[in-house]
RNA sequence: GGGCGAUUGGCUCAGUGGUAGAGCGCCUCGUUCACACCGAGGAGGUCACUGGUUCGAACCCAGUAUCGCCCACCA
């Protein structure tokens, strides 16, 4: 016989402590990696950006996660789950340099005795070597990773913190260099000379992924293109500053207006260089005069003209996002070359734009004033001014922007893999079927993981991009910037006849998408990687579908020919009372640390857990009182059912009908609870045991009390029967409360909870009615109505009472007859068979009178 | 412009063909008897709208409106 350890006064304060450290120290959490790959089930973690800060979002959309860990690992899974600190790119770059006072400079050696400025100085950061960066980044992640880790114990994740990564590490290096190279070997990446998206506060090229369409205030300028010997052309323009490096004008083939003058020439204003004007489905007829004017490049659909209409290339903004300084060779006219040189030159598109309106309305070819408009613009996700287009040389990898057959291949792949939510996939499948191009890797950035690449030099000293150099794997990972190429020696970095290191770093993404190999050891740890891989989860947000999620499956797709996990679990975001997102620069940002505090670890998680797969759920604190006081719930109940004696979970002791029928329908909430969580819905499984749970509480263990304070086989029935569904009930609720259930599972079982056996519903009773208490706690609460309904203690006594019901509910009742009399304190209660469900028809109560004088309640 | 989702009591949300549900909030009552970090009971909704299918629709179909999100080359 067992016996309980239950404590007088059960509380949660300090849980999170006490159970925090035991785990850590007994390894509940550890990951067998001797399991085979069916017994191992691996999730992909989202590395959180260690440079931000964690908000209560975070802590719910892990928290999922964390539940569905726990449920697999009770189901005997050994459950591989790595964390993740995401230090690269340029977030990490900022804070580095802010916090240290340096900024990287790729072009200085390493110094292996560097040390950082004692007193940061801000304004006057010191240029150190790439290696150093790195260094200094990995330096801070240490500290940064410490207060996240912290929070993430808390919340009580189930992770092996013995297998954490972070993205700029030399692992996460030589996975990136790794991949990239077999990329290139097998032609999926590729270098090229073309106009691109371009940020001019960073002077970086930037992929379509990163892209963020927003509103713009401008102007529509109505301008006149000269004819000789006939009417000018209008056309309206946002950018007139770009009219000097017009190319042509466009209008719609089947224009009516234009038709004579396709094939003929205008001249530009002010400039007076001539272009053709031409026709071209994509030029809309009602879109402003019907006419544009193509410039290279004012937007995307200038690049599909110049393209395809193949036109001269005339570029006149600079990387830098200011007018080229030289005057452009193609100005035909000395007033144009003098306005370009004395008023365009080297000034911002915006400035340049001032002076060209200016000039138009002195040379009569304004028509009318600027008109206000609200255009709509690309901007780099993380930057502040609209994308510039530029030409430069840049590294691509495919991902079916350019090509029909891999587009479908990776949308297959959407196909393929299961979606929770369901319709998340529309996300992923409008994605891939819009892309208009392939997904560009290099950034112009400095910290980040190089391209592995150098080029020879020519005798000119000029490099030979089509004779690109790689390293061997076994180099990697390598810096192009400080190491020299393989057979070269530095001393011949940057000479005629040597060569010279791709300045280039990747994408975040590009190294962010192969988490699942890096994690999983690919060419690091074989062994392990044929364990975990193809992993089983991706949990993450639904707003980096385009990027995370569709990156890590085109690389797992060209490197392994699969999907890189199996399961995508989409988390909605928590958003404010006004359902606005929550970010930092909205100031609606809710801190975990602090209602980790005041609610508890469980009542958070409780809250968490009942914001469904997928689904944005507002912040608000009053439904986290209602988590805590489930967890309080479980604590008081579970000592009073080990209080007593139910501690012997012995299904074969279990002989009253209404035990039996406790167990029965506990039996099919396990079996809801278990295809639910299969599923990935830890808020379904939460949802059907929580409301089983209440009435547990509230019915059946009023209705057994009596009972099992007695002796007997019929007192024996009820301590096992309660013993059983407590057992049940805790391990049910484990996943999601891992604090409370552990503690009540701590008073009378060996061994956590978290690794003990999720239930099955063969533990139960199979042959019991679960109908036989809910008819029996419907009578219950028609005692309680009457009583309430007569403003008298629920302790009141029922001298007589007369329950009538239907045939079949009537034997229910009968079957519990004497646990329903104990219940509601009846003395005399009769049976009657009729109506159509079941209720109490008469209840003479212990008069109101007597109770009001506080008679003393007999039995 | 394309796509996706939502619309159910004051609030947050379940409910995919058979008499409208839960929790919170509210009201009433009770409580040294596991639980005041409490219990019991109650009030409260023509399920956004319009048509259709059906014996029967919150649910299926067609459309409309509003809100939210994702995507898109409007000069």
């Amino acid at each position: 016989m067992t016996t309980a350890r239950v404590p007088d006064k059960p509380s949660l304060d300090g849980l999170e402590d006490k159970w925090g450290a035991v785990w850590a120290e007994q390894g509940t959490y550890s990951f067998d990696r001797t399991a085979t790959r069916e017994q191992v089930y691996s999730i992909d973690t989202p590395p959180p950006t260690v440079s931000g800060s964690l908000h209560v979002g975070h802590v719910f959309s892990y928290t999922h996660t964390d539940c569905v860990a726990r449920y697999q690992r009770m189901r005997g899974k050994q459950v591989f789950y790595p964390m993740g600190w995401d230090d690269n790119g340029l977030p990490t770059e900022r804070r580095v340099q802010n916090y240290f006072g340096v900024r990287c400079d790729p072009s200085l050696p390493y110094d292996p005795n560097y040390r950082p400025p004692a007193k940061p100085d801000p304004k006057r950061q010191v240029p150190i070597s790439r290696g150093n960066f790195i260094e200094l980044c990995e330096t801070l992640a240490v500290e940064d990773e410490k207060s996240f880790e912290a929070v993430w114990r808390r919340v009580g994740l189930s992770v092996d913190w013995g297998l954490t990564y972070t993205t700029i590490s030399a692992d996460a290096r030589t996975v990136a260099q790794r991949a990239f190279l077999r990329n290139l070997a097998r032609g999926e990446a590729y270098q090229a000379e073309a106009p691109g998206l371009w940020d001019v506060t960073f002077q970086t090229a930037v992929a379509q992924a990163e892209l963020e369409a927003r509103d713009y205030p401008g102007h529509y300028h109505r301008v006149a293109f000269p004819r000789d010997g006939a009417e000018p052309v209008y056309i309206e323009t946002t950018r007139p500053e770009l009219i000097p490096s017009v190319v042509a004008l466009v209008a719609h083939p089947d224009d009516e207006r234009y038709q004579g003058l396709f094939g003929s020439t205008v001249r530009s204003p002010l400039f007076g260089v001539e272009v053709p004007v031409l026709a071209h489905p994509m030029a809309e007829m009602d879109k402003g005069a019907g006419i544009a004017m193509c410039c290279t490049f004012g937007d995307l659909t200038d690049v599909v003209w110049w393209r395809e209409l193949q036109l001269p290339t005339r570029s006149v903004v600079g990387r830098d996002g200011r007018l080229l300084r030289e005057v452009p060779a193609w100005l035909p006219t000395e007033s144009g070359r003098e306005l370009y040189a004395e008023q365009l030159a080297g000034r911002t598109t915006h400035s340049a734009r001032e002076a060209v309106v200016q000039a138009l309305r002195s040379s009569g070819q304004l028509d009318g004033e600027p008109t206000p408009t609200q255009r709509r613009a690309n901007f780099y996700e993380k930057g502040e001014k609209p994308l510039e287009i530029v030409t430069s040389r840049q590294w691509y990898i495919r991902n079916g922007g350019r090509d029909d057959e891999l587009r479908r291949a990776l949308v297959e792949r959407g196909r393929e893999l299961a979606w929770v939510p369901d319709f998340m996939r529309h996300r992923y499948e409008n994605w891939v079927e819009g892309l208009n191009g392939d997904w560009l890797i290099s950034r112009q950035r400095f910290f980040g993981v190089p391209l592995p690449l150098w080029y020879p030099l020519d005798d000119d000293g000029e490099p030979r991009y089509d004779a690109v150099i790689v390293p061997d794997e076994s180099m990697l990972p390598v810096d192009p910037s400080s190491e020299p190429a393989p057979g070269y020696s530095e001393s011949q970095r940057g000479v005629p006849g040597g060569f010279v290191g791709d300045p280039d770093v990747m994408d975040t993404w590009a190294t962010s998408s192969l988490t699942p190999q890096l994690v999983c050891g690919w060419e690091r740890d074989p062994d392990l990687f044929a364990r975990t891989f193809p992993m089983d989860l991706r949990p993450q947000a639904h707003e980096i579908i385009r990027t995370w999620l569709f990156s890590t499956v085109v690389r797992a797709h060209f490197e392994h020919g699969s999907l890189p996990w199996s399961h995508a679990g989409i988390s909605g975001f928590v958003v404010d009372p006004d359902r606005k997102k929550m970010s930092k620069s909205k100031g609606n940002v809710v801190v975990p640390t602090d209602i980790l505090e005041r609610y508890g670890t469980d009542a958070v998680r409780w809250r968490a857990a009942m914001a469904r797969p997928g689904t944005d759920s507002p912040f608000d604190e009053t439904q986290m009182k209602v988590g805590r006081r489930l967890a309080i719930k479980v604590l008081n109940a579970s000592k009073f059912v080990l209080g007593l004696g139910a501690v012997d979970a012995d299904l074969g002791r279990v002989r009253e009908p209404l035990d039996r029928s406790v167990l029965a329908g506990l039996a099919a909430v396990v079996r809801e609870a278990t295809d639910a969580f299969e599923g990935l819905d830890y808020s379904r499984a939460l949802e059907v045991t929580e409301r089983y749970f209440w009435t547990f509480c509230d019915d059946y263990l009023e209705l057994v009390k009596e009972r099992a304070y007695g002796k007997g086989p019929a007192a024996d029935s009820a301590r096992a029967a309660l013993a059983l569904a407590l057992s049940v009930q805790l391990r049910l609720l484990a996943p999601v409360l891992p604090y409370v259930t552990e503690e009540a599972w701590s008073w009378w079982q060996e061994g956590s909870v978290h690794r003990s056996s999720w239930p099955v519903a063969s533990e139960l009773a199979a042959d019991g009615d679960p109908a036989l208490l809910t008819a029996v706690a419907t009578a219950l609460a028609g005692l309680r109505g009457a009583k309430s309904q007569a403003k008298v203690s629920q302790r009141t006594q029922v001298l007589r009472a007369v329950v009538q019901a239907p045939a079949a509910e009537l034997e229910q009742v009968r079957a519990a007859a004497d646990d329903l009399s104990a219940a509601g304190r009846v003395l005399g209660l009769e049976l009657v068979e009729g109506g159509e469900q079941v209720e109490v028809a008469e209840a003479e109560l212990e008069t109101p009178l007597e109770a009001g004088q506080g008679a003393p309640a007999i039995g």
